[in-house]
RNA sequence: GGCUCCAUGGUCAAGCGGUUAAGACAUCGCCCUUUCACGGCGGUAACACGGGUUCGAUUCCCGUUGGAGUCACCA
């Protein structure tokens, strides 16, 4: 059987989208899990567009993800450069708009804007809805040459019947057929010279000989005048295969206005790419057991692209923060403190151990920026309410409250060490003595040493870090404030 | 509006003619507990509607409704 390969092609237009990187994604797994090749192509045959920085945030994104293509722009050897600008140089398009030409399957057009603009004719939400009138098709060949030679600006149009019907196959959605008067006279070569999309990415498919055409849904429509060019070419056509939309909870196609559209939104919120990884894939594809958590190479070993779902999916970024939580608890370590220090260092001053902190922390954060809201009153005891000593279960009130802080004051005076163990012992063997449930004992001192409903940690823990010194100036103030 | 696609809980989803219609997130409750969290257990919650086909439809066909995509010298 013949080796697949696939091939990501964006265009350098900014960051890299969420629903881009899930088609990166798929086409990296539909190669690597036939044992086939990936390729990277870049799309910037439009000027206007093109934005500096956009191939390194590309490739910086495709590297941190683990998507490495087999060729590309970035690799030498024999396959050249796949970047649309350069190929242009070589005449590649121009070459194969000709042979159109000849063929009739493609005319020169010379109207210029105005005139496009009185065929446009119906305005639906603020869009104009216009199709070619095909004058350009009827012009003579003296009229083209002599157009030519005077240097008048031109582009190449497809030449597309106004009968009969247009049919491709998806490997997922089946034979989709479109009538012939439906499809516009697209435009192949731009007046600048340069193609458009729709003619470089099929002569680029072709010509780099790439079998699975794998691109988001919304190029389902344009895809009969893609076939049509496969057919007027002579060229096999691909094996194509459109996914299903990653769409916003709103349902609509996913845009930067939802603040989580890009992956750099999304590291830059405190998330860790593998869980971004796995998260994307399981957007319109799911595996034949009821697993979620996959690792990369997990993944190429059990992607089958015909397991890929045709209806849009919401991207939830409630279930993203629950599996970049999974991942935190898995990862090492190591790995989550270097990760976490950054965080850490912003809201812990200098003194206290953030090691234990960040292991403190570790099981409890679903992304990085969850720490500051556990970690902040560490620095400062926070001014809180004093409503906060009543818990139902424990039976603590605000008296008991005041009662136990009272009692338990002198001998947190006395005690020296302040390990976690050696207090939790002294605590314990107060309470056995006043004859109190540890909780009565160990909600009140919690509550005045940390002033927070929510703590990392128990009690003794966030003692031992505080320190003898800080722990009783916390424990006097909550005496304070409970009126005592 | 034309064309195309889609349709199982709030969300992701399994199912591919006969099931008590999985599982996960979220939500709710209980247990555990040095609060919360973690963990464990359990609950609420879905086949859009109407016709066919069939002994039998969530599953196949048609229609309706709903949603989305697309209609550029952007990709």
């Amino acid at each position: 059987m013949e080796k697949i390969r696939t091939r990501y092609a964006p265009s350098p237009t900014g960051k890299m989208h969420v629903g881009n990187l899930r088609t990166a994604l798929y086409e990296f797994l539909i190669a690597k899990h036939a044992g086939g090749d990936f390729m990277l192509r870049i799309e910037d045959t439009d000027q206007e567009r093109f934005v500096e920085g956009a191939i390194d945030i590309i490739n910086r994104t495709l590297e941190q993800t683990g998507l490495t293509h087999d060729e590309g722009p970035d690799k030498d050897g024999g396959f050249g450069p796949y970047v649309q600008s350069e190929r242009v140089k070589t005449g590649i398009y121009m070459k194969y708009a000709k042979e159109l030409i000849d063929k009739g399957e493609a005319y020169y057009c010379f109207c210029d804007k105005e005139r496009l603009a009185t065929l446009k004719t119906e305005v639906v939400e603020g869009k104009e809805i216009s199709i070619y009138d095909k004058h350009c098709l009827s012009l003579s060949k003296e009229e083209v040459e002599a157009n030519l030679a005077a240097g008048k600006p031109y582009v190449v149009r497809q030449n597309i019947p106004n009968e009969g019907s247009t049919t491709f196959r998806d490997e997922l959605y089946g034979d989709i057929t479109v009538e012939n008067a439906e499809l516009d006279d697209m435009i192949l070569i731009k007046s600048d010279g340069f193609p458009t999309y729709n003619f470089a990415n099929v002569v680029d498919d072709h010509t780099m000989n790439i079998t699975h055409v794998v691109r988001g849904n919304e190029y389902i429509s344009s895809s009969p005048k893609y076939q049509r060019l496969y057919d007027a070419f002579g060229w096999e056509s691909p094996v194509y295969i459109h996914l299903p939309l990653i769409t916003d909870e709103d349902h609509k196609k996913l845009s930067k206005r939802s603040g989580h559209s890009s992956f750099e939104d999304l590291i830059d919120q405190g998330f860790i790419s593998e869980a971004i990884v796995n998260f994307i894939a399981l957007l319109g594809w799911s595996p034949e057991d009821n697993r979620e958590i996959f690792s990369l190479e997990e993944l190429i070993k059990e992607f089958d692209y015909h397991r890929i779902s045709k209806s849009p999916a919401v991207f939830d970024i409630v279930k993203l923060k629950w599996m970049n939580g999974e991942y935190l608890k898995a990862m090492d370590f190591d790995r989550f403190y270097k990760m976490a220090e950054p965080y850490l260092e912003k809201f812990i001053k200098d003194g206290l151990d953030k090691k234990k902190i960040a292991a403190m922390v570790k099981t409890r954060i679903e992304i990085f920026p969850d720490i500051e809201g556990l970690v902040d009153f560490f620095n400062e005891l926070p001014e809180y309410d004093t409503e906060m000593y009543v818990h139902k279960k424990m039976k603590t009130t605000k008296e008991s409250s005041l009662e136990v802080l009272k009692e338990l004051l002198p001998a947190l005076e006395a005690q020296e060490d302040y390990s976690n163990d050696a207090l939790y012992t002294m605590l314990q063997n107060f309470a056995a003595e006043h004859e109190y449930k540890n909780g009565y004992v160990l909600w009140p001192l919690r509550t005045a040493v940390s002033g927070k409903q929510m703590t990392p940690a128990g009690a003794t823990e966030i003692c031992e870090l505080l320190g003898k010194e800080e722990s009783l100036k916390r424990v006097r103030k909550g005496i304070e404030l409970l009126g005592g």
